[in-house]
DNA sequence: CCGTCAATATTGTCTGACAATTTTGATTGA
DNA sequence: TCAATCAAAATTGTCAGACAATATTGACGG
């Protein structure tokens, strides 16, 4: 019965949250390594809320937590520390990372410049078969909610197209580097301000979409450019208790 | 058979610059625990030629050369995984990446993008305090090499300059990315066939810092993109034998 | 209220153990 | 000889316990 009861997030963390990472005893299935499920869920638990940025991680807390050994969980905050979800100092343990302005901005700069690519690439390659219905796929869905508003298949929907995106445009060290730029941070510490849900951006995903099956590059790259130049405008305009330091 | 000659080299690294770690005495300056330095080590040694890729990685060779724990190794493989050093499988253990074709051809790709926006950036802040200074010591550090050919000092010297390219870009996420973006193992891997020595790419190097100097944004992204660009198309004349797969 | 110092908490690392899984090598049958 | 089979060996994944190094906390005296 490894029923986890996440007591994790007790200090600065939503209060309430706590959902049961539910693998259940006799766990079949699961055919990863404790480690990746101790990571996936600690990632899975920021957007969900449940690890908040800031808040610390004790390593026998989250041992105890999940019911694994300290080294599985030192694994796992490594690999947290390796894509820069969480920072380390030396005995001073590790805690979520949370953005200062200045690294939100650097990072909505670069964002801007592989976001571009992506739609670009994407759009050179779109007659490749299967593309263009997946593509179209992942859009529809999204806008599916352009009506309904904010709601966590909202999210789900949003990630799905980027997810499409970066498939199509065929580079695959681009998803990785995507990855490693810690966009979760930023819109977890955005959400609350809703910058991702309002009209305008559905206008954005609209114009990204219909550039990429056109299937023209120089316009696929500018659509994807001023989407995030304008999301890093709303991120200007938020107050500064946002951002750490 | 798919293990490399080099046998995770049982002597040379630990024997002298690891087991020194013990400069304990007055040697204030390195602070690290045991997993930096294996996991520097096996990077460092990745650059000298001590792990060449394809290499495997067995934890408890490693700890034993190493002189340190299973666990420690562990670590230090999960940090190399992490930044795409090595691959993982479940119980087959590690082992140095090897790059296919695609694959250096999309790190390019991403790569000319990105020291576009470095010297962009860094022609835009060239004013800032100390940077020209510092700047143009790299860069004359870099061209003293011009005459002497090919050798440790020269990639050392040029590793610099590009750091302080990046640095100057004054985008610290920048930074980051770079580094994961793996241009050790490109490297690595094209070294033997002497890309990036040969003239041509002094002018490349000259054009990038002359741009930066004169604080002409615009020009210095084009000659940072042009130096990418002839290093993909000499990766490009590569024969096969030089990739995975 | 402030600084000092010991008690406590936490991390960094090592060792040993064992199960899970892959790899290797020997044996056997065709 | 070669191929299939299966046990032995090697290696990884994980846990538990131990201890030193360091950071944090709290009690104490001023």
């Amino acid at each position: 019965m490894d029923s986890i009861e996440p007591t994790v997030a007790s200090q600065d963390g939503p209060g309430e949250s706590a959902a049961k990472t539910g693998r259940s005893a006799t766990g079949r299935g699961t055919r990863v390594g404790a480690v990746d499920r101790v990571f996936r869920d600690i990632v899975n638990g920021l957007y969900e809320g449940r690890f908040v940025p800031g808040q610390r991680l004790v390593e026998a807390d989250i041992a105890a937590a999940y019911g694994v050994g300290r080294s599985t969980v030192r694994e796992a905050i490594t690999r947290l520390a390796a894509e820069f979800i969480v920072e380390v100092s030396p005995y001073r343990g590790a805690q979520i990372r949370r953005l200062r302005r200045k690294e939100a901005e650097d990072i909505l700069i670069l964002l801007e410049l592989l976001i571009g690519l992506a739609a670009r690439l994407a759009a050179d390659r779109i007659d490749q078969p299967g593309m263009r219905e997946e593509f179209s796929d992942a859009i529809d869905a999204v806008m599916r909610f352009e009506e309904l508003g904010d709601s966590v298949a909202f999210h789900s929907a949003r990630n799905d197209f980027f997810r499409a995106l970066v498939a199509a445009s065929g580079n695959g060290e681009l998803r990785r580097l995507l990855r490693s730029l810690n966009i979760h941070l930023l819109r977890v510490q955005m959400r609350p301000f809703g910058v991702e849900g309002s009209p305008e951006r559905f206008e954005d995903y609209k114009a990204i979409a219909e550039t990429i099956l056109d299937g023209d590059g120089g316009k696929a790259e500018k659509a994807g450019r001023r989407y995030i130049s304008r999301v890093a405008s709303a991120v200007d305009a938020l107050p500064d208790k946002v951002f750490a330091r």
